[in-house]
DNA sequence: CGTTCGTTTGACTCCTCTCAATGGCAGTGG
DNA sequence: CCACTGCCATTGAGAGGAGTCAAACGAACG
C-alpha cells in the first residue's frame, strides 16, 4: 500500500496539467499535496557506481568535517517542490545540502502527510538508515546538494576514527530532535506548537547572526500544519492570535517579525529556557492545557 | 527548569507517604506521576570506572552478538518503579535488559510525563546518545538488567568490525520506531492509536511463538496513555468500544485477547498491512479522520 | 474488612477539525 | 495596462473528538 501511496506521489510529481484526475482516480489519497511547481519532471537518483568516489572519500579520510567528503562532489540544483528521494527508494545516497531548505516527509495510506522535519544548508541527509529510505525528501525552495553515495561515504566513515563519532553526533542529534517533536505532538496546543517551531527558526536565525529578529520561513502554511500535527487553518489562526497579542508582526511574503521572543519562548512551554524571561512582559498569562 | 522537575520527581521517588505533598508544594507539577509502589528506594547508578570491564569487552570483540558483551557482566534486579537513570544524567552506562519491562520517558515543565517507548526484555538501552541521557527509564515490572559502562561499550564496539554495523542497525531501529510513533501522535484517532499500539504488542507476542493471540500489557492504563498522547479516561473508552465491537476480549488483569487481529489491523490504519485482511471480516467499515 | 490504587463510566466543556467563502498576491495573456 | 486565473492565506460557522471533572466500581493488600 505504501508503494501505492509512494508511486501515486511520483506520478503526481511527473504531471504537467492533471494532478487532479490521479486524486480521483484513487479516492483513497485524496490529498497528496501536489507541490507548487509540480511541472517540474521527476529528479531520478542515478544509480551509476561512483567508483571512483570511494577513492577520493577514503583519501579525504583524514579531514575533520563531514562535509569535506562532499566538496569535491559536483552541485546537483532543485528546483522548488523536486523530489531528491522517495520513502521506500533503496538508500543509495547521502547528501549535504549546500543551499535551500527541503522537507522529509512520510505519506500515509489516507494520503496524509507527515513533515517529520525540514532540512537546512549544512544538514546532512540519509545517514541514519539501513537499506531504504524511512522519508521522501523534496525541495521546499532552489536547493543545492551535493551527493555521495553510501558505500563511498560508509567507507569513509568507516576508515576514518575523526569521522565517527561525527556520525554518531550527528545520529544522536536527529534522535534528539525527534524526541522533541514527539513531545511537542504529545501534549502540546496550538499555540505551543506553533511557539516551539518559531523559536527553533529564531534561535537558527539569530544564531547565524541576524540583526533583526526575522525568521525566514520558506515553507507554506501546509507544510508548518503537516509538521505541528495542525491543519493550514489553525496555523493560520494561531499566527494571528500571536499577532494580536503583538508576539509576532508581518514582515514580508515569508517571514515574521518576532516582537516579543521571551514571551514566545514561554508559550513554548518547554520550560527549561530562562534566559532571556524578563526581557519582555507577559501579556496574557493564561497557561492552559487542552 | 528541567533539572527542578526531574530532582522533583526523585523526590517522588524516595517518598513513603507524603507523595502528594510534593505535589502542592510545586503547583507547576501537578501530575508527577508517583510510580505505584514508590516506596522503594532511589536507584543510584553507581559511579565506579570498571576497568576489568573493558580489557573482557574487548576480548570479546569477536563474538558476534551485542549482548554477548554483556554476559559476563553481573545481573541487578529493579523492583517494579524503581529508576534505572534519569533524564540528564550524564550516560555513564549502557543497559542490556534481561527480564522484564522499562518505561521510557521525560517530565516536561509543567508536570506532563511523555513515555517516548517501552522496552523489553532482549533490548539495549542508552545507546544513541551523547553526554547525556535524553530520557528516565522505570521498571514497570520486577526486571533484570546488565550494565557496561559507556566506555567499555563503545571501545568494544570500536575494535570489532562486526559490531559496529549491529550498533548502527540499532540506531536505526529506534529511529525508524521514533518516526512511526511521529506519525501515530501526528494523525491519528484515539482508536487508530490504541490498535498500532496493540498491533505492534500482538506481533511482538506472537512472533515469540505465542499459541493464543493475548497480549500481555505490564503497564497501566496512564503509561499507555502517556505513550499514546492520550489520557487513560480515553483510553480505557477506546479499550471499551473495541471490546463491545467483538475485536477485543477481557483475558485477565494485565492482558486482552485480540479476536479478530485483522480488524485491529485495519482499524490501526497503517495502510501497507496486507497479510490477513481477509481473515476475518469488519463489523463496522467506518474509517474516519478526526 | 477497610484502605488504596487503578479502572471504568458519565456529564460537560472546549479545542481543533471540517466545510465554506473571501481576500490577496503573482504570473499570464489579451 | 488590466482582467483572469490559480494558489495560498485568512476568516467564519458549526460539529465532533478528546480532555476535564467527578463518582462509582473492582481488585489487591495489609
Amino acid at each position: 500500500m505504501r508503494e501505492l501511496a509512494s508511486a501515486c506521489y511520483r506520478l503526481l510529481q511527473n504531471r504537467t496539467v492533471f494532478h487532479t484526475i490521479s486524486i480521483r482516480v484513487l479516492p483513497g489519497f485524496g490529498q497528496l499535496y501536489p507541490s507548487k511547481d509540480g511541472g517540474s519532471a521527476m529528479f531520478l537518483t542515478s544509480n551509476r557506481i561512483h567508483g571512483y568516489e570511494i577513492a577520493r572519500a577514503t583519501e579525504l579520510g583524514e579531514q575533520s568535517c563531514l562535509h569535506t567528503l562532499f566538496a569535491r562532489q559536483p552541485v546537483e540544483h532543485l528546483t522548488p517542490g523536486q523530489s531528491l528521494f522517495f520513502e521506500g527508494d533503496s538508500a543509495k545516497h547521502v547528501f549535504d545540502v549546500i543551499e535551500g531548505t527541503l522537507r522529509i516527509f512520510r505519506i500515509i495510506s489516507d494520503g496524509r502527510r507527515i513533515i517529520t522535519g525540514f532540512v537546512h544548508a549544512g544538514d546532512i541527509v540519509g545517514v541514519s538508515l539501513k537499506g531504504n529510505y524511512l522519508y521522501s525528501a523534496e525541495a521546499i525552495t532552489a536547493t543545492k546538494v551535493r551527493r555521495l553515495t553510501r558505500k563511498a561515504f560508509d567507507m569513509a566513515v568507516a576508515d576514518s576514527e575523526e569521522l565517527r563519532p561525527q556520525v554518531f553526533a550527528h545520529v544522536c542529534d536527529e534522535m534528539a530532535a525527534a524526541q522533541d517533536q514527539m513531545v511537542l505532538l504529545s501534549c502540546k496546543n496550538a499555540e505551543e506548537r506553533l511557539c516551539s517551531f518559531l523559536l527553533k527558526y529564531l534561535r537558527r536565525t539569530m544564531s547565524e547572526g541576524a540583526l533583526q529578529p526575522i525568521v525566514d520561513l520558506p515553507m507554506t502554511r501546509l507544510d508548518m500544519g503537516d509538521y505541528l500535527g495542525l491543519t493550514i487553518e489553525t496555523v493560520s489562526r494561531t499566527i494571528t492570535k500571536l499577532t494580536s497579542k503583538g508576539v509576532l508582526g508581518p514582515a514580508g511574503r515569508h517571514s515574521l517579525r518576532i516582537i516579543k521572543p521571551a514571551t514566545l519562548a514561554q508559550l513554548a512551554g518547554d520550560g527549561d529556557e530562562y534566559e532571556d524571561s524578563r526581557r519582555d512582559f507577559v501579556v496574557h498569562g493564561e497557561r492552559r492545557r487542552h
